[in-house]
RNA sequence: GCUGGUGUGGCGGAACAGGCAGACGCCCGGGACUUAAAAUCCCGUGAGGUAACACUCGUACCGGUUCGAUCCCGGUCACCAGCACCA
């Protein structure tokens, strides 16, 4: 058969759609199997090279499925509020849904192209009313809940964008998509308490499977310490609280430091006698961005409070308190007291600004470095904790603080409260009213949920930091639902996480217009058996999505309380010059054009054994040749088929084998060794001959990686059902085993011979054959064999010397 | 700086409960077919060495454990990713 692939993937590409060959199954009694890949954002500029290995990946692993009888869910949609789309509608004046719908649009036959398996009856999209109207509930359900407030905080401002970023989405100082610088401001925001859930975002991950480095950068990223709170005593009478991971130094607290923002300093002001010095470095250090303040970390600036002094609760001792940036007002209490001889950040300044260095745990050189080391160091210095290691003196401490009612054990999280408002227009409408007779935001009734977005003259953002809705006063100017009074609606959006951070659960009863998805539906489709997402993800739409979720569990909306069973992340594909693919490089790889010179089937192979599914790999104009190739010596085995029974006996062993192969490696994301088996067997076919059955099993296993071609090849030789609806070859694990091995006979380590040894040959029968090999007896003349070492099944193994 | 990860032929990558290093593919060389080229098919292909064998060296580097190490242990170097004054 000649290998017309436009006509091929044309034409089955038609068929499964006619057919509704990937919908999943209203039947809740058949196992059931949820493969999820992240929605993309439909870009203009139509999908990446990098987009359809993880779509293949997953479409594999959704095919493999129902063949082997699950009902799957594999579903698609689109990801489509943010702002490329609302700067392109501003740039060429179309509205942003128009630009949405073209995008959407192109991306969705691009998908078709490769021919994934999608169940196109699920789509969603999160910039549809019937969708965000879910998205603006569950907010609302946060908001009842006292999980979403309003608090006026600096923000990371990104002053390209006009707007307010997470944490998440500030880089090296900078915004995360558009590379311009980020600044602090103070504006008032919609908070999420994602913090309320950090224990459990950290504890939950013991559920489920998820890749090693994922865990690791939640872990990290929610950043938990253990450590005490320390109230200190001020000349002032106050009650000065500190946090500190490293109680047992306590007795070298030689000063304390605060944060320039710390509100003591105001309620200090009568007593400071530097005043001036004190709010002028509080006004310098406010007016550093983010990106200054790490610039600088190396040199630590601060300024003595002159005036009020601490006491240290264990000896009493008074130490003076120093105002210093590094000390960070969102993170434990915003003070520390300060151990120069066993913190870096503490050594360095008290070098600088000549603060008292006690040695409280031997073992360094305090003069000439902080001593850091927990595990070595023993207390000196230190009344009643003389002589214990550093973990006992954590423990004896934290009971004497708790005893004295000077201190406490305490937990801390790096983990911030996520800021949710964006001063933008294309984003869901946030669905609160202010109400000035109330008093307070008031939540608009469920009823009258979608908020839908109001056709404004200009998306402009805006320089004062309000959003494009402001403007639009008729829309902004309505009535209490509560007092039925004036109020003003909120007129900040909602991020683009947020759409995400439930779409798997859409996907799951998409038409429903009484609630996000019914019970039953999330109960049988629930968890995700298997997710695949980048890793640029994991800080957050994976950590959104797992926060939203656990809310919804507690509330009693979804079955489980977490919703991914198993997360994979896969590489990106790079251009052939190994960097980064992008424009102003020159080495972007359109899907378009490889598909019309190579076909899908091709892209699909060639995606998948590129190399390494987790690691990044370089993509390569030759090697995709390699693919085509195979895929031409498939069509090609076509006429080289016969019927009866197998020609050689290595065929049945080698077909168990692939079988095995092939079904273990799509488990395992091992695709490329998975393809390479594939390609094993069709090289013995070519050497052996093949019979129909055996090309059958072939073309099956192969079908999930090249769909198109195999149901080609399926029909052609008179099969009447597609292999869509074939069940996945089984093998018999004791036809995977050989008859006989090929065993390496060493002397001293080194490979002399290989001998041909019955499967079940026994040590000693091993070391005849061995023994009566040419070569082995050769090299065992004028040797004394000192020891002989023979592992069943695999070596053979002689320790000789001269006689 | 901290936390992870990765170093294997000309290239992408295989093989690791310690047991023939380099599967599979690309590139390259030779041959067949062809008037010729492309495509296809066959052969070769880690490095040194040999007429051909033999042999020697080879999994970033140095050392250790072992009959045997790409794999385990200790140290060094390089690259990638994430975090970054988090007390």
């Amino acid at each position: 058969m000649k290998y017309d692939y436009p006509e091929i993937e044309k034409k089955w590409q038609e068929k499964w759609r006619e057919s509704n060959a990937f919908e999943a199954k209203q039947d809740f009694s058949l196992p059931k199997y949820y493969a999820l890949i992240e929605f993309p954002y439909p870009s203009g500029v139509g999908l990446h090279i990098g987009h359809p290995r993880p779509y293949t990946a997953m479409d594999i692993v959704a095919r493999k499925r129902r063949m082997q009888g699950y009902n799957v869910l594999f579903p698609m949609g689109w990801d489509a509020f943010g702002l490329p789309t609302e700067n392109f509608a501003i740039k060429n004046h179309v509205h942003p849904a128009e630009v949405t719908k073209r995008n959407v649009a192109r991306f969705k036959s691009q998908l078709n192209a490769i021919g994934l398996s999608f169940d196109w009856s699920r789509e969603v999209n999160t910039t549809d009313p019937e969708y965000y109207k879910w998205t603006q509930w569950i907010f609302l359900q946060l908001f009842k809940k006292g999980l979403a407030y309003k608090t006026t905080m600096p923000v990371n401002w990104c002053t390209s964008c006009k707007c307010v970023l997470a944490n998440e989405e500030v880089v090296n100082g900078v915004c995360e998509r558009c590379g311009s610088e980020v600044v602090r401001r103070e504006k008032s925001q919609w908070m999420l308490k994602i913090t309320a859930y950090a224990q459990r975002l950290i504890d939950d991950l013991d559920t489920v499977n998820f890749i090693d480095r994922v865990n690791v950068q939640q872990k990290n990223w929610i950043g938990r310490s253990t450590g005490a709170e320390v109230d200190f005593a001020t000349t002032e009478g106050d009650k000065l609280t500190i946090y500190t991971t490293r109680p047992d130094t306590l007795f070298g607290a030689t000063y304390m430091v605060m944060s320039p923002e710390h509100p003591y300093i105001d309620k200090w002001k009568a007593q400071i006698k530097n005043w001036d010095e004190i709010i002028a470095y509080r006004e310098a250090s406010a007016r550093k961005s983010d990106f200054e303040r790490t610039e600088l970390q190396k040199d630590k600036t601060g300024v003595r409070i002159d005036g009020v002094m601490a006491v240290n609760p264990v000896n009493d001792r008074q130490i003076p308190i120093y105002v210093s940036d590094y000390v960070l007002m969102s993170y434990g209490t915003g003070a520390i007291m300060a151990v120069p001889g066993h913190d870096t950040r503490d050594w360095e300044f008290a070098k600088k600004f000549g603060c008292e260095i006690v040695e409280v745990v031997a073992g360094g050189d305090v003069e000439k470095e902080a001593f850091t080391d927990c595990d070595t160091g023993v207390l000196v210095n230190s009344g009643f904790l003389n002589g214990l290691s550093v973990e006992e003196a954590k423990a004896k401490i934290i009971d004497w603080l708790t005893e004295t009612g000077k201190g406490r054990a305490k937990v801390n999280f790096k983990l911030r409260d996520w800021v949710f408002s964006r001063q933008r227009y294309w984003g869901e409408p946030i669905p609160l009213v202010w109400c000035d007779h109330c008093g307070e935001w008031v939540p608009l009734p469920e009823s009258e949920l979608p908020l839908r977005l109001p056709d404004v003259e200009s998306y402009e953002p805006t320089d004062n930091g309000e959003s494009p809705l402001a403007k639009c006063t008729d829309w902004v100017n309505t009535t209490c639902p509560r007092c039925g009074g004036p109020a003003r609606r909120e007129t900040d959006t909602m991020p683009q996480w947020a759409g995400s951070s439930w779409y798997f659960l859409r996907y799951c009863d998409p038409h429903n217009d009484k609630e996000l998805a019914s019970k039953e539906a999330l109960e049988y489709w629930m968890p995700v058996d298997w997710y695949n997402g980048g890793m640029e993800h994991t800080t957050l739409h994976l950590l959104y999505s797992r926060f939203w979720h656990k809310f919804l569990y507690d509330i009693g909306v979804v079955p489980c309380a977490e919703p991914y069973k198993r997360r994979t992340s896969h590489g990106m594909i790079l251009g052939e010059n190994g960097e980064k693919m992008s424009k102003s490089r020159g080495n972007v790889i359109n899907p378009d054009d490889i598909i019309r010179d190579y076909g899908a089937d091709t892209l699909r192979m060639y995606e998948m054994f590129v190399g390494d599914f987790e690691k990044a790999a370089p993509w390569s104009t030759q090697s995709i040749k390699g693919c085509r190739r195979f895929l031409e010596r498939v069509c090609a085995l076509e006429s080289e088929v016969k019927d009866g029974v197998s020609y050689s006996p290595e065929n049945e062993s080698l077909i168990h084998k692939t079988i095995k192969k092939v079904s273990e490696d799509i488990e395992t994301l091992k695709f490329n060794t998975a393809i390479a088996a594939l390609m094993t067997l069709l090289n013995q076919f070519f050497e052996k001959g093949v019979n129909r059955a055996e090309f059958k099993t072939f073309i099956t296993l192969l079908n999930p990686f090249a769909p198109h071609l195999t149901e080609e090849l399926n029909e052609r030789m008179g099969n009447p059902d597609m292999l869509v609806r074939e069940p996945w070859p089984q093998y018999d694990e004791s036809k995977t085993k050989d008859q006989t091995l090929d065993i390496a006979v060493q002397l001293n380590g080194k490979v002399k011979s290989i001998v041909t040894i019955p499967a079940d040959a026994d040590e000693q029968a091993m070391l005849d054959i061995a023994r009566a090999d040419d070569k082995v007896a050769a090299a065992l003349s004028g040797m004394k064999i000192v020891k002989t070492i023979v592992v069943k099944g695999k070596i053979i193994n002689i320790v000789v010397k001269p006689l």
